[in-house]
DNA sequence: TCCGGGGTACTTGTATACTAGTACCCGATG
DNA sequence: CATCGGGTACTAGTATACAAGTACCCCGGA
């Protein structure tokens, strides 16, 4: 009603809300949801609310269980391992195009990207930094021409990011993380598609590596195996 | 409400006709549907419908206008070419770990599955082969311990389906598929994963060849460029 | 004949009402 | 005190009602 005029629909408005809360962990795992609250909270019926819980089910981010209610999933190392595995998969498989067809105005883009984030490292910006390095993953999906290996990896991603956001904030790691990134790149320049692809697949493993870190400090937001 | 009892919901049984008349061309592409009109044809209310069609828009089989309508998407080259991307990426995935970790009874199931399609294969027998040469590819998903390569992968092939489906039936091909699985098995059961992952990309590139064929017999089912 | 305007009949998006089913509390009973 | 049974208050799934907006037909006028 009142800020549904803001360009998201009343569903977009709900999705965002939603997802952004359980990535955040304002809605720890385990916690039940109800539809009608949700809906009164957010200032929605529960129609688009609904739309917005079925694409988070998609994402395993929520469990629907039929006649009984609607939670957010404890963080699963199988779930995050499948979207570790979906993001290595299409990220690779984009990156391996993009190493064949790389222009040099392309490149100006990934550089200019790059030089971005050196900046950002050294005024440990760290959100910033986060900021740059999707652009940058994004910017070799779109390279490849299939820029739908962007938009399915965004999708699985929510298990990704709800790791990343509950990682100590580290200003170390993020240098190591741009040499990464100036390897891929890199590898892209020189049309080094194996190169590339070998270099991607060791920095995405990168947010696997903190999971353990993670599970230590809040062992309460992991499912029991 | 009659059937509904007959297992499916309401909106799986809503997806499942749906999905099946648009792969199927019964519902050809360009032509417009109605919720409504829908709804009452399936024995629906609109809600599941409504949640089907959504489904389906993911799998860009249909296109929703707001206000306006909702229509069977055009089978489009850029659809098709992303739905083979994604495939080849996941599965080629799936199959590099299948190599690496794939133990003799596991290969078992992939020697019967061969031997069943040898016989479909003798036999001329196009459906039954179809049929195993998706569980084929299934159980090597599943090898892999990724079983959310062949869910995520199963939601993008409905680009592929819809081609698979509209070519016309030769028998001769299905002799060069099977060998091309056989290939495809070897590899795994060597521990070869460059070699399965070479041979599978091959083998997936088929489909896609026959595309130029299908447009030529079916131009109105195609976008304009 | 061509052009413009208004009304109608559709469309999807959203909100609400109803249905079926589960869990849980709480009291009665052995 | 323990256990069983029923009622209540929730849940999600489904059906229906309403709102906002587009296209298109048709008629009047130039």
């Amino acid at each position: 009603m009142r800020e549904r005029m803001s360009g998201r629909s009343a569903r977009d408005q709900a999705y965002a809300a939603l997802r952004g809360a359980i990535v955040g962990a304002e809605l720890e795992p385990g916690r039940r949801l109800s539809e009608n609250q949700l809906a009164e909270l957010i200032g929605v019926s529960r129609t688009p609310v609904r739309d917005a819980l079925a694409r988070l089910r998609d994402e395993r981010l929520v469990a629907i269980v039929p006649q009984l209610g609607t939670f957010v999933t404890y963080i699963d190392e199988e779930a995050v391992a499948d979207a570790h595995f979906v993001r290595e998969a299409l990220e690779v498989g984009a990156v391996r195009i993009a190493a064949d067809v790389a222009t040099d105005d392309a490149l100006e883009g990934l550089y200019a990207n790059l030089e971005a984030q050196r900046r950002a490292v050294d005024n440990n910006d760290a959100e910033g930094f986060a900021v740059l390095d999707d652009q940058l993953h994004r910017l070799l999906c779109d390279l490849s021409g299939r820029e739908v290996a962007w938009r399915l990896s965004e999708r699985t991603r929510g298990q990704l990011d709800r790791i990343r956001l509950l990682s100590l904030p580290d200003d170390s790691y993020r240098g190591q993380m741009l040499a990464e990134h100036e390897a891929v790149v890199a590898a892209v320049a020189q049309h080094d598609a194996q190169a590339a692809e070998t270099q991607l697949r060791h920095h995405l493993q990168m947010v696997l590596s903190e999971l353990p870190a993670i599970r230590a400090a809040h062992p309460e937001y992991f499912q029991e195996d």
